[in-house]
DNA sequence: ACCTGAACACCGTTCAAGT
DNA sequence: ACCTGAACACCGTTCAAGT
């Protein structure tokens, strides 16, 4: 084992940077499931044994994609205006970052992130919620509520988890009497979702939590 | 294309069964990766393309698994007691059901979910909000922002997202003057969490939002 | 330090064939 | 209807070798 040697998942370099947008731009264009050792080292002239002294491996390939993603929410933390506005940019960013990669999102959910960027944004998080008065001691439970929210809503619009396939059209046609509810809210199903609109009323929502929980 | 025969992917039959039990149990021993139609045959003695009539391929198969997982859900909703002891049972169903299938888990935040069984208790969800009082043309959008809290907050628990590799150790080093908010709150980050309660306090704070929203 | 080339043990899936 | 067997075009990774 290269004790003494450099982290071979973590070691910096152009060359590493280069490998992982590579990975992030075919994963954009084809999906999670194409993003090969050998068409990522294809794509930049290289041979697949060449990667892995700058990524690892296929993990540290993976790693690597959501480090390079949160790199992308870092501009929103810079956002001015008022607290709730700020953690409301953020929540915003979040959802786009889901947009501009649908498919390489879904890492987002399943692998910690330990890089310094994604720290930074946390302490920002973790700030603003003191400024607003959540009680010391809730805030680190608070900021894991608020980002699986904020992760599980992005990644399920654009997995389609909230789109099932023949929605509207079965949906209407559900038995009443196994499913009354359903077709109680009949008129309300069948109208045409903005997830904009949804999204933000969430956030409203979420506010609202905020603001009332410690406060009476 | 066999127009008029039975839908490959949703066949049932007690084939079918037998092969996504296989592979769920594959998933819950080897993980998600090792979850292989040579492997599934293989565990149940029949050949790769044997599965094909009826799963339809790897998709089907992975949706066969959500689908298998999903009906385990349904005792928890015969559950008696409360409007919100029910949800809450939902809740702790959709939690215990993570910590059995840690790995195959994370195909619930990914796919939609249209079979009778999940629509069974998506009924039973939408009649709990509207008799707690949600206004009906916000029963939908609740019941999807807490099924995504609710599986986000499984899968980051299962997924190791909430716990970074080197949590206890480096986040106590942290520089205070990058990271301020973390400085200050380095007592409650270094205390032990348990997750039996944090599930709990969250789904206090969620009772709160729907008991105190649309009252006041 | 960084990269190549050949090889190994795997994949999912198609196709033609059996009963 | 259900299953098999051989084949095809892929994977990630090891190893020995080059510069």
């Amino acid at each position: 084992m290269p004790r003494g040697g450099v982290d071979p998942r973590t070691g910096g370099g152009e060359r590493r940077r280069e490998i992982l947008d590579a990975a992030l731009a075919i994963a954009d264009e084809q999906g999670l499931g194409a993003v090969t050792m050998r068409a990522v080292a294809a794509r930049i002239g290289l041979t697949p044994m060449a990667l892995y002294s700058h990524v690892g491996g296929k993990e540290g390939l993976l790693d690597g994609i959501v480090e390079r993603m949160l790199a992308d929410l870092l501009p929103s933390l810079q956002a001015s205006g008022s607290l709730e506005d700020r953690l409301r940019s953020l929540a915003r960013a979040v959802r786009g970052l889901a947009r501009r990669h649908p498919s390489a999102f879904a890492l987002m959910l399943s692998r910690p992130s330990v890089t310094p960027e994604s720290l930074r944004e946390l302490d920002a998080l973790y700030q603003a919620l003191l400024d607003i008065g959540v009680p010391r001691e809730h805030v680190p439970r608070v900021e894991r509520m608020l980002s699986t929210f904020t992760l599980g809503f992005a990644a399920s619009e654009v997995n389609g988890r909230f789109q099932p396939r023949d929605a509207r059209t079965s949906r209407s046609r559900l038995d009443p009497d196994t499913y009354p509810a359903h077709a109680a809210l009949r008129d309300v199903l069948e109208q045409k979702i903005d997830w904009d609109d949804e999204y933000e009323a969430d956030l409203d929502d979420l506010a609202h939590l905020l603001a009332t929980r410690w406060s009476g």
